[in-house]
DNA sequence: ACGAAATCCAAGTAAAATGCTAGGAAATGA
DNA sequence: TCATTTCCTAGCATTTTACTTGGATTTCGT
């Protein structure tokens, strides 16, 4: 019942290209020194984004990754649905269809769909757009405190 | 992201507990067989929801587990919790207390916590006695069409 | 035209988690 | 006493995860 680093990397790095990739096209390499992320991995991760649609890339010097539409249309759903495929938590027969015809019998299916009803829709609620926002007023924040060397990367 | 068997068998048991054991004690075997469940592994997942508090147990003959409280008084969250730890989709270090000190900085956090909410908010208002109904209803409604000889246990 | 900077692509792999199975000790009712 | 049951621990095959590696291809700048 975990989200994997793919989630959770994957979030970062399209909120990073949310955050950078407005004016010019954003290298791999760059997203994974900011966010402190593995390139080879990394990679992997961002491909799967583009794949989803939701990012696009130039290939070759000066190339790299741009969000493929704002920022405000881009759900986290939609980042974390291309990461890690379908997010239901359980997706039991009866939803795909095939055998489990005693669905009536089965309750739990009740459970499994309020769960994933309840993931999808918070998900789906929240915008890159928005994320980039708090990020700005957090930063901004930040550093209207003293610096605090000592701190260590987020790895959420 | 997804819930695993732990959850799902654990969940059929608990319900299957709360059906059944209000005027005897049930055995692992008898629940295995209404349930299509290894014995050796679902008894690992009972002793679990024991050692939760969430069941009780007889040694010896006709001995067996019952319910520790009534079955309106345990939630889906309780059962799962026992039996998968944690529901947290993400546990962010920020919460555990220890690093990630740029947590003001750190935004996927506050997705995270929204996810883990709407999972907590949904497992916990959903109790066994009120999945013991359905059932009920679902099997009576059954009972009352034609029998459907074929029908695949469901493993939801 | 060359070379550095990039994306693109496919495999391999160590470590961890999952989903069991196996075997037996201990308790208890008939 | 003996069949029935919980209790406990260990092992193990498979799958998934989280990467790494190695290269092929494209493109910009000089």
């Amino acid at each position: 019942m975990k989200l994997s680093t793919k989630g959770r990397y994957g979030l970062r790095a399209a909120i990073d290209l949310a955050q950078y990739s407005e004016r010019e096209a954003v290298s791999i390499s760059s997203i994974a020194l900011r966010q402190n992320i593995s390139e080879g991995y990394l990679e992997q991760l961002v491909a799967k984004l583009k794949k989803a649609g939701l990012v696009m890339s130039t290939r070759g010097a000066q190339g790299g990754y741009r969000l493929a539409r704002p920022a405000a249309e881009i759900s986290v759903g939609d980042v974390l649905r291309a990461l890690e495929g379908n997010l239901d938590a359980v997706v039991c027969s009866a939803q795909t269809g095939e055998g489990c015809q005693g669905a009536d019998l089965c309750v739990t299916k009740y459970v499994w769909q309020k769960i994933n009803e309840s993931i999808t829709k918070t998900v789906d609620e929240i915008m890159l757009s928005q994320l980039v926002e708090e990020s700005r007023k957090a930063q901004k924040k930040s550093a209207d405190q003293q610096p605090d060397y000592g701190a260590q990367k987020c790895l959420g």
